[in-house]
DNA sequence: CTTCTTTCATTGACAGCGAAAAAGAACCAC
DNA sequence: GTGGTTCTTTTTCGCTGTCAATGAAAGAAG
């Protein structure tokens, strides 16, 4: 939500020019015509809308000859020129803030990390809004403004008020933090949920871009899921949705924090992983890459506790699929690093529990680098400096 | 999908229109402040769009006494005039036809049953098309057009090209029905999956009115489950959506047709009933009104056996909340009859797996008859009459 | 070397939609 | 009456995106 206005205004933008300009953001270059075909509107159209945004310096054209079409006259490639803004992407953990500066592409120029004293609001709120103005220091070398500020928050958050309604890592209750960061940083400011921003950056800038449906399967600490259908990012009515990590898949499996039995997350997840690692091998491992390394090292026993866990995920993005008929799951997280030991026991449960040509749905992988959490956050910005209305009702 | 035009054209819908229609189409006698507010269009959009449709009779305006307000010009209420066109649903089950003939809002005016003799296309295509013939005769006695047929079938059905690719209850594959029954009957027909068509008339007539995110989870032969997600029903990318009853609830649950154990229809559908019971009682059960008098006779083996699956609907369901966040759960179907005894299952389960908030989702009863169904169908074919993009992408 | 065909891009006219503003209508309260 | 309130309509107006025609830039064909 923006809630300051920035010295520069940002370019208005009617819905068709919208679309336009974020058909470009995700489709790399492409010619007008292109443009044309893919958003449905007329060529003049495109031309309208393409303009007033290259005068502005938002998008450049240029030729490529590859791209020559065999016949005809030959086209010229439209793309978003990246350098032309700065946002700030931050996602705040329990215990630490990781941040971005990054591109109108949402490409990362400069991470940031800082660790946390505490979690309250009064140790945090500072924290970010240093890490900020930080990183706007560092942006006056790109000689461009910087032009939002996302925040990624794990929770249930309310991006259209940029309020953190209530985030049980963290502890916050009803905090209005889009309003806070933006008086104290100058910043129009967006906030949301830390999976669905990292299902945006997916949806306009990852393995998403094309799909409007599709689901973003996030494993490490937790399980986490976002959900893009119509084209939308799915918030859920009472700020749950994408709970994946609680589908119960065992009624005698183990005890989940939640309270329920045989969670998703109470066996796939770092936690559990690491639990079952204590139990099959007696030694004291407290993290993931300990972990990591004494499967592979080839103990049977500690295989079987991944291969379990990957056999859950494999499960629930079954269920998943049974229910909403996504064209693509594209799982990540930190979990990842462990892909090879979950790869089958996915790979089985998921063919096994998919309904009839449900199993058709494309299930892949991406893994991506701690700091894409932040990134993500940079897109919930970019969304809003352009104005689109994915979050609208 | 259309695919002859009928004598008397629509009325042209402009998106507003459209809109303005569905939402006094649902929203019964309204008056145009109202419907200005709630469409978020002007009054004078609102004016201009009523006009025309009452000029050819759709709207209707009169006043009402009590909906006065206290002070100021009293407001003339507007609604869709229902006996001003009709329209035929029918629903195709693996052994009957059952055909509604329905008016504008929607509501039954006859209903038809007819046995079928076989599945294949050849048998059921004209007992369809004599069907429809019977209550275009009926309905010309209501002196009003009839202005579409919707056809509900179970499977994959693709509604845009009017094409059964998949039903496995008819073992169809690839039948254009829209077109075969469109030439017979000179009406414009639209094709739905069954579950997606009680969904969309529950949508626009029933209890999810108003709501932009709801899902209808359907008790009967099987289980199944309609999805509103942004306010349109959810089609699924591979022709599979809403297969909640092949949720995997319990690893070592009973054997489900589609080969996975523990599936939610392998547990509360009327098959695992009637299994259930005869496990329970030696006799040999096989109707669900059946099973029903011997559970209401008191035989706590048999209420178990309700108590069961009333638990593995709950848990379906508290999977389904926490995965989407829907603002409403409503259950319907034949199995409804068993409410009763499921009640207290579904409550408890239903409580005990919703993560969080995801608890305060209202999950309501909505007793539905079985000709219900064909109304749904009918809701289709009134969808494609006013244009509605519910499914346009 | 010219002319045709094909594709891409632009132009200008145009229709239509919906908003804004203002006026009109119908009622109540005083 | 008169003023206040709410509903409804009218008029005007800006804006948007389509349409149809034109121009531009190539290769292909004669």
């Amino acid at each position: 939500m923006r809630s300051t206005p920035s010295p520069e205004a940002a370019p208005a933008m009617t819905p068709a020019a919208s679309l336009v300009f974020t058909t470009l953001l995700s489709n790399g270059p492409i010619t007008r015509a292109e443009t044309a075909r893919r958003t449905r509107l007329s060529p003049a159209a495109i031309t309208k809308a393409v303009r007033p945004l290259m005068e502005l310096g938002y998008l450049v054209e240029g030729v490529d000859e590859g791209a020559r079409p065999a016949v005809g006259r030959p086209a010229s490639l439209v793309w978003v020129d990246a350098g032309r803004a700065l946002f700030i992407g931050i996602k705040v953990t329990g215990d630490e803030i990781i941040a971005v500066l990054a591109d109108l592409c949402c490409r990362v120029r400069i991470p940031r990390h800082v660790r946390l004293k505490g979690r309250d609001p009064e140790k945090v709120l500072p924290a970010i809004t240093a890490l900020v103005q930080e990183l706007l220091t560092e942006a006056d070398g790109f000689g461009v403004p910087v032009r939002g500020l996302g925040i990624a928050i794990s929770g249930d958050v309310d991006r259209a008020d940029g309020v953190v309604r209530y985030s049980p890592f963290l502890e916050w209750r009803d905090v209005p933090l889009a309003e806070i960061v933006g008086t104290a940083t100058g910043l129009p400011v967006t906030v949301d949920n830390d999976v669905r921003a990292l299902t945006v950056a997916e949806h306009w800038f990852g393995a998403g871009v094309g799909l409007s449906n599709f689901a973003l399967v996030t494993v490490g600490a937790g399980i986490g899921c976002g959900l893009v259908v119509h084209g939308r990012v799915v918030s859920g009515a009472h700020g749950v949705a994408g709970e994946i990590g609680h589908l119960s898949l065992d009624p005698l499996g183990p005890l989940c924090h939640c309270g329920n039995r045989g969670c998703v997350e109470a066996i796939a997840a770092d936690p559990a992983i690491l639990r079952g690692m204590r139990e099959a091998t007696g030694k004291n491992v407290t993290a993931a890459a300990e972990a990591l390394d004494l499967a592979h090292s080839g103990d049977p026993g500690v295989r079987q506790v991944y291969a379990r866990a990957g056999e859950a995920i494999g499960k629930a993005i079954g269920s998943l699929v049974n229910l909403l008929g996504p064209e693509r799951v594209i799982i990540s997280g930190e979990g990842l690093a462990a892909y090879d030991l979950f790869a089958e026991g996915i790979r089985d449960a998921f063919a096994a529990s998919a309904f009839g040509t449900a199993s058709q749905c494309d299930v892949m992988t991406r893994p991506l680098p701690f700091e894409q959490w932040a990134r993500g956050a940079a897109a919930t910005a970019i969304q809003s400096f352009i104005g689109s209305d994915t979050y609208e009702e």
